[in-house]
DNA sequence: CGGGGCGCAGTTTTT
DNA sequence: CTGCGCCCCG
């Protein structure tokens, strides 16, 4: 075969494969089609990553490394030449993508990898969900044996194979956040520590904290030597792990940790699965950790692809652990590497991403990008400033209401977001008020659920009845005359003879630890969990579940309550149980152990936002990854957000401009910001500033909403002086003149006035002075209520 | 052991 | 203003 010919051929074969992504942008395309080596794409908000991870993806399936390769078939005739030709003629004409004929296909590929060699890891099991799917639609079937999971899932996946190789037990549970509480707990009142001074939340997230860094209490206690306080923290971890050891039980951090752990010290099985995944995806890798750049590092570090998909300028996690160094370094990290960027957005208009540019440009150490996109304009950007919460949030109801009417959209095209959970109330009830369907999305988990949590601990024992944190919560529940005393004596026996408290109670007639009343209540409890483990495997999981609500009388106990209540509760196991039956119907074969697994590792019973039918409420956060066509962010406040406690330190600051960044982001056709002048938020009220975010947005993208109160921007958060200038200066026709946002009118204490709102009422009290000058007025009803003077829509009587 | 009263804290939460 | 955790009493 003559060189020419040779050269020919991939040229043609590049040309052909790029053809198959037309559909795609360049940069788009690049990304998929780099599969070699290590690999960043810095995806933009809207810049369709999924599309590229998917696409890239079903290519390795499909062509391989064919791509750019020197690689030429042999078999390869003057005829293919010219029916690659040919075929890339008929696409030009046609525009689009035409199927590839049998035999130019098999020209094409060249060493594809195989379904089983591809790692992707996504941070929700949702995407995770949502990757798998479209990558079915793409590949088929050979979609199923690819490894889209959470970096907890793969590891799972692996320990649950691996394990026992470590000296653990391949049962063993996985502890969620409040089970890593209960043991901290635990370990304080053992250390006979106070939990006054030694606060068991801030403790976990420490310990979660330093596990993200791989840090174990050997290494923290040699950090904060000589410190009285951190030693003792020390002390707690130290307990916390032998506990979480001994009763087979591995929190979050240790799922990644116990991977690299045993990787380190079985470089054979490290070896094993370094050859099997010879491509490795991470999406949203801004919000890694440290011990999972490690992991990711371990594992790649034979075949060298990894392909790490993230935007620096989301990374709104950092207080969980996530490390955006990871993200800012990937290139020293993986020399060589490629770096594509995804700019173009295909969600908002340009409008909306001008003014989210202008943020996030105020923050320094990220990767200069810059969103564009070939849509129109757009409406500006409304601003409303509100006189305080509820105007805000009957501002926003009468906005939606009236979108709907004049344009009529449905309420699902809406969205509210604010920076804390407490800002919803206020919210809920103006909607309640103008009877707007919504939906208010809560971090709050359904498996949280108290009874919920007992049903789980059951299960949790029968499986591995090492677990002393699932075997105290149930032991009495329902009461069945174990008390406090004997949990202790069974405890203290436990911990004397290194056992289990199962191990002690199911002895308890050759070690003699209990006799009398409290003995008998302990052996019929350990009968009962016996009975339950010789019938776990004998039916199915729903069945299962039935058996123990009934034989431990948990089902008959609520039923004999009766109180709303316990009526609530029986409806949540209701919902529990059909969870199960989903799962079992989802996962035929699947055991008590991977069920439990399920539950621990995946959270979302139910969807966010498929419901097109009402406006859906939530906080910054959890919007991340999704668009609306009209979004509200509101309680854009110094103080509230960013958050007070974030302004004097730049890193926080800088993580809220991108939460700021990230809202701004999910609105594809219209954008309100709101701020009210008086907020009271936990029984307290401020007058608060705008905040420095909206003053950060060029003034010709934004105009006041109407109906808002008058603001000038020489009031934005922001001292005169710093970065950020006032830009935004105007006034508004509205429900306040110009006359009183002017010169106050002098009040005097016992003076009779009219307040907009609240109707007549006295001045009581004064303080401050001009423009600053705050009243405290006593209103005929609705009680005393303090005002800015010059803000308030007040008129003396 | 359960309920009521008191005191206190109170960002964000993919696993 | 809530929600909770704890303590005390019946």
């Amino acid at each position: 075969m003559s060189e020419d010919m040779k050269s020919r051929f991939r040229a043609l074969r590049d040309r052909i494969i790029e053809l198959q992504y037309r559909h795609l942008n360049d940069m788009q395309r690049k990304a998929v089609l780099t599969t070699q080596g290590p690999l960043l794409v810095l995806a933009g908000a809207g810049s369709g990553k999924t599309t590229v991870l998917v696409n890239r993806i079903a290519h390795l399936l499909k062509f391989g490394c064919a791509y750019g390769s020197d690689y030429v078939p042999r078999d390869l005739t003057p005829q293919d030449i010219a029916s690659m030709e040919e075929y890339i003629a008929r696409c030009q004409d046609s525009g689009a993508v035409i199927p590839l004929p049998e035999r130019i296909f098999a020209l094409l590929r060249y060493r594809v990898a195989f379904p089983g060699s591809i790692l992707a890891i996504t941070f929700t099991n949702k995407a995770a969900k949502e990757m798998k799917e479209r990558i079915v639609q793409l590949v088929g079937e050979a979609a199923y044996d690819i490894w889209v999971s959470t970096f907890h899932s793969a590891c799972v996946r692996i320990l649950r194979r691996e394990i026992d190789k470590i000296g653990y037990s391949r049962n063993f549970v996985i502890y969620d956040d409040s089970d890593q509480l209960t043991v901290v707990k635990d370990c304080i009142k053992e250390l006979n520590l106070n939990e006054k001074y030694y606060d068991p939340k801030e403790i976990r997230n420490l310990i979660s904290r330093l596990k993200d860094q791989m840090k174990g209490p050997r290494e923290y206690v040699d950090e904060v030597r000589g410190q009285f306080r951190e030693e003792n923290i020390g002390r707690i971890y130290q307990l916390y792990e032998a506990k979480l050891k001994k009763n087979n039980a591995l929190d979050f951090g240790d799922l990644i940790n116990k991977t690299i752990e045993l990787f380190r010290l079985r470089p054979d099985v490290l070896d094993y699965y370094q050859k099997k995944f010879q491509y490795i995806l991470v999406d949203e890798y801004q919000d890694t950790n440290m011990a999972q750049y490690i992991l990711i590092k371990m594992l790649s570090e034979f075949h060298g692809n990894v392909c790490a998909v993230g935007d620096d300028d989301q990374a709104i996690y950092g207080w969980r652990g996530a490390d955006i160094r990871n993200i800012l370094e990937f290139e020293r990290d993986f020399p060589s590497a490629a770096v594509i960027k995804l700019e173009e957005n295909y969600r908002s208009s340009q409008t909306i991403l001008d003014a989210a540019n202008s943020v996030i440009q105020n923050n320094r150490g990220r990767k200069p990008k810059r969103l564009w996109t070939q849509r129109k304009h757009g409406d500006k950007v409304r601003i409303y400033q509100a006189y305080d919460e509820h105007d805000e949030a009957e501002f926003i109801c009468r906005q939606i209401k009236d979108l709907m009417q004049q344009e009529g959209r449905r309420a699902g095209e809406f969205a509210v977001l604010y920076r804390v959970n407490a800002q919803s109330r206020v919210l809920e009830e103006a909607m309640i008020k103008y009877g707007i369907p919504y939906r208010i999305y809560k971090g709050l988990r359904f498996y949280d659920r108290k009874e919920i949590k007992d049903i789980i601990a059951y299960l949790r024992v029968i499986v591995n009845p090492a677990d002393d944190v699932s075997l105290k919560r149930i032991i009495n529940v329902p009461k069945r005359g174990i008390g406090p005393a004997t949990i202790e004596a069974l405890e203290g026996a436990a911990a004397e003879m290194e056992e289990s408290i199962f191990g002690v109670a199911i002895d308890l007639d050759k070690n003699g630890v209990l006799s009398g009343r409290a003995a008998a209540s302990v052996k019929s409890f350990v009968d009962l969990i016996m009975r339950l483990i010789a019938l776990k495997d004998t039916m199915g999981i729903v069945d299962f579940v039935h058996t123990v609500l009934e034989e431990t009388g948990y089902r008959s106990e609520l039923e004999r309550e009766g109180t709303m209540d316990a009526l609530a509760r029986l409806e949540n196991i209701k919902e529990f149980i059909s969870a199960a039956r989903e799962f079992e119907e989802a996962n035929q074969g699947a055991d008590l152990v991977d069920f439990l697994e399920n539950i621990a590792l995946v959270s979302d019973v139910d969807e966010v936002g498929e419901d097109e039918s009402a406006v859906v409420l939530m906080t910054l956060h959890s919007a991340k990854g999704l668009e609306f066509p009209v979004v509200f962010m509101a309680g854009l406040e110094e103080g509230l957000f960013p958050l007070a406690r974030a302004v004097d330190n730049p890193d926080e600051l800088e993580e809220e401009r991108r939460l700021c960044y990230v809202g701004l982001t999910r609105a594809k056709q219209r954008l309100y910001l709101s701020y009210a002048r008086n907020r009271t938020l936990y029984g307290g009220s401020m007058l608060s500033m705008p905040s420095r975010f909206i003053s950060e947005i060029p003034e010709e993208l934004v105009e006041p909403a109407i109906g808002g109160y008058a603001f000038e921007f020489g009031d934005s958060g922001v001292k005169k002086g710093t970065s950020v200038d006032p830009i935004v200066s105007f006034n508004l026709p509205g429900k306040v003149t110009k006359e009183k946002t002017g010169p106050s009118p002098r009040f005097a204490l016992g003076d009779k006035v009219l307040h907009q709102r609240f109707g007549v009422g006295t001045v009581v009290a004064m303080d401050g002075e001009g423009a600053d000058l705050r009243i405290q007025i006593a209103f005929e009803q609705g009680g005393i209520k303090k005002f800015m003077a010059n803000l308030a829509p007040l008129k003396k009587l």
